[in-house]
RNA sequence: UCCUCGUUAGCUCAGUCGGUAGAGCGGGUGGCUGUUAACCACUAGGUCGGCGGUUCAAGUCCGUCACGAGGAGCCA
C-alpha cells in the first residue's frame, strides 16, 4: 500500500493503475444507494476531487453512507478505471475510515453559494472550489514574486510594520499604542503624551515601505519589500481593503522608463508563472468566473504594455468623443471612468500612464524639466483599474526640499530621507503593486474581499 | 463619507391589489445495483433585520436605525 496524494494520482495515473493507494481528506459530496455509493473527495493537494466508490460488503457501509458534506476520511483502495463518464478513474475502497464527521449543519452545500455568504463563514470556505482556487493561485503568485526578484539578483527587504515615520503620507493610519483607551496620558495644554506610551513617540501601521526601502535601494541598488501594509481609510470599494500586502521595488540607477520595463517585465512574469503551474484552476477561473480569462492573459503574455504620457491620454479621451460623468481636463487626476475607458475600451490592454501633473502627485517624485511634470506612473489593467503606481523619485537635494515645502510639509521629519540625497545620491526609481489586485487581475476575481483568507475592510474584522 | 439597491426557512429565492408564509436545495426517515448539483416518497423547519408609525388588518405602505452589496471619492 503506498500513501499518496490526489495530485499525484492524476499526474502520474499510469504509475498508480491497479496499486493500493492509502488516501485521507474530506468528503466534497457523497451519494449512496442500498448497494454502494461514491464518494467525491479532496485531500487539499490538489484542486480536483477524487471520485471514492464504495460497496456494501465494507462492514461500516451504513455509517460512510451518513456521511455529511465535509468530514474527514481515510480511504485505502485501488486505482481503477472509472465505469463513469466523468472522470477516468477513480479508487475502489478496500477500507474507509471516518476520522472527523462534520455535523449535519455543515453550512457548505453541493449547490451554488454566493460570495456575499461564503465571506460570512471565512474559516469554511477555503473549502470551495472557487476559493481553494484562489488561495492556491494566491500563494503561487506570492512564491513568483519572490523567484522573478531573485532571478534577477534583488534583495528581499523587511522594512517595518510599525512606524515612527508620521511622513509615509499615503493615507489615514491606524495607531500602534499599549495606553489604556480610558486613561490616556496627556500634556499641560491637552495634547496626549506620547512620551510615556510605549516606543515614547507617536507609532503607526506602516502605509507603505517605499520611503525605508529607498534607503536599502542605495546599498543594495535592486531591492523589494512585499509585506502587509494598513490603510484606515473608510473605504467601501471592491478594490479597498484595510489590510493588504503590497510589493514595492526600488531600483538604483534608473528612471521611470527602467521602472515601467521592469514592472511589465514582472507582471508577464508572474501570469506565466500561474498559467504554467495552476492551469486546473485557472481553466475553472475561465470556465465559472470569467469567461474571457485566458485569453485576455495569454494576449498580454504576447503583447507590448501602452505607455502613454497623463498629456497625451487626456488628448486620447478627449478626440474619444465618449461623454464622461466628470469632463477630462489637464491637471485634474484621472477619474475611475476614465481609466477604465482607457484600458478596456480604448486601447483594449495594460496601459502605462506617465509625467501627471505635480500639484496631484506626491512630493517624492521626480519633477520633469517642464517643472509642470513629475515622472510619476500608473499601470492600468482592464477589470481592475490601477494596479501599480510608480514613480522615478527625486533624486537632487534642493528640488527634493522645495517640493517639500511647497507641498506644505515639515523638512526635518524627513531628515534620513533627504540624508540619501546629501550621500551619494542616484536616480531611482520604483512603484508599488497591490498584490491582492494582481490577483483579481490573473484570477477574474471582482471583490478584493474574495482574494484575502480573511479580509479586514470597514466595519468588518469577524475572524 | 456620499448616492443607489437590498435584508423572507440552514442556503438560493418567490410572495400579485395591504387580508395572517411558499418553492428548490440542504437536514431527518425510508426506498433504489454506476452515481456526477444522483433519483423517488414522506417529514421537520419562520420573531418576514430591529424599533416606531399609518390601517379594521402590514412580509407588503411611511419614518428611522443596523447590517450587506454595487457605484463614487481616497488608493494599491
Amino acid at each position: 500500500m503506498v500513501k499518496t496524494s490526489v495530485k499525484e494520482i492524476y499526474r502520474e495515473t499510469g504509475k498508480f493503475m491497479g496499486q493500493v493507494v492509502e488516501l485521507s481528506g474530506w468528503v466534497r459530496t457523497i451519494r449512496a444507494s442500498n448497494a454502494f455509493g461514491f464518494i467525491e473527495l479532496n485531500d487539499g493537494s490538489f484542486f480536483k476531487n477524487i471520485q471514492i466508490v464504495f460497496e456494501s460488503s465494507l462492514d461500516n457501509f451504513k455509517q460512510i453512507s451518513d456521511l455529511g458534506t465535509g468530514s474527514a476520511i481515510k480511504v485505502s483502495g485501488t486505482v481503477t478505471e472509472s465505469e463513469g463518464a466523468k472522470q477516468p478513474f477513480e479508487i475502489k475502497a478496500v477500507s474507509v475510515t471516518v476520522v472527523g464527521e462534520a455535523d449535519e449543519d455543515f453550512p457548505l452545500q453541493k449547490k451554488r453559494h454566493t460570495f456575499e455568504y461564503l465571506r460570512t463563514i471565512a474559516h469554511l470556505r477555503p473549502r470551495t472550489n472557487a476559493f481553494s482556487a484562489v488561495f492556491r493561485v494566491r500563494s503561487l503568485v506570492a512564491f513568483a514574486i519572490h523567484k522573478f526578484f531573485n532571478e534577477r539578483g534583488f534583495v528581499y527587504v523587511h522594512t517595518p510594520i510599525i512606524t515612527g515615520s508620521d511622513c509615509e503620507g499615503a493615507g489615514e493610519m491606524f495607531k500602534v499604542s499599549t495606553r489604556d483607551f480610558d486613561k490616556i496620558p496627556r500634556k499641560d495644554d491637552g495634547k496626549i503624551d506620547f512620551s510615556k506610551d510605549f516606543f515614547g513617540k507617536e507609532t503607526n501601521l506602516t502605509v507603505s515601505g517605499q520611503l525605508a526601502v529607498e534607503n536599502f535601494c542605495a546599498a543594495y541598488r535592486n531591492v523589494y519589500t512585499f509585506g502587509p501594509t494598513f490603510r484606515a481609510e473608510n473605504s467601501n470599494t471592491q478594490r479597498h481593503a484595510s489590510e493588504f500586502w503590497m510589493i514595492e521595488p526600488e531600483i538604483a540607477f534608473a528612471d521611470i522608463f527602467d521602472d515601467m520595463e521592469l514592472a511589465e517585465d514582472m507582471m508577464k512574469y508572474i501570469i506565466g508563472y500561474v498559467l504554467e503551474n495552476a492551469p486546473e484552476e485557472m481553466q475553472f477561473f475561465n470556465d465559472f468566473i470569467d469567461k474571457g480569462l485566458l485569453e485576455r492573459l495569454n494576449f498580454v503574455l504576447n503583447s507590448d504594455f501602452a505607455r502613454v504620457t497623463y498629456t497625451e491620454a487626456i488628448e486620447l479621451l478627449e478626440k474619444s468623443g465618449k461623454e464622461f460623468e466628470y469632463p477630462v481636463k489637464w491637471g485634474a487626476d484621472l477619474q475611475t471612468e476614465h481609466e477604465r475607458y482607457l484600458t478596456e475600451e480604448l486601447l483594449k490592454k495594460p496601459v502605462f500612464v506617465y509625467n501627471y501633473p505635480k500639484e496631484i502627485k506626491a512630493f517624492y517624485m521626480r519633477l520633469n524639466d517642464d517643472n509642470k511634470t513629475v515622472a510619476a506612473t500608473d499601470l492600468l489593467v482592464p477589470g481592475v483599474g490601477e494596479i501599480i503606481g510608480g514613480s522615478q523619485r527625486e533624486e537632487r537635494y534642493d528640488k527634493l526640499v522645495s517640493r517639500i515645502e511647497e507641498m506644505g510639509l515639515n523638512k526635518d521629519d524627513y531628515w534620513w530621507y533627504l540624508d540619501l540625497r546629501r550621500y551619494g545620491t542616484n536616480p531611482h526609481a520604483g512603484f508599488g503593486l497591490g498584490f491582492e489586485r494582481a490577483i483579481m487581475y490573473i484570477t477574474g476575481m471582482q471583490n478584493i474581499r474574495d482574494v484575502i483568507p480573511f479580509p479586514r475592510t470597514p466595519k468588518n474584522a469577524e475572524f
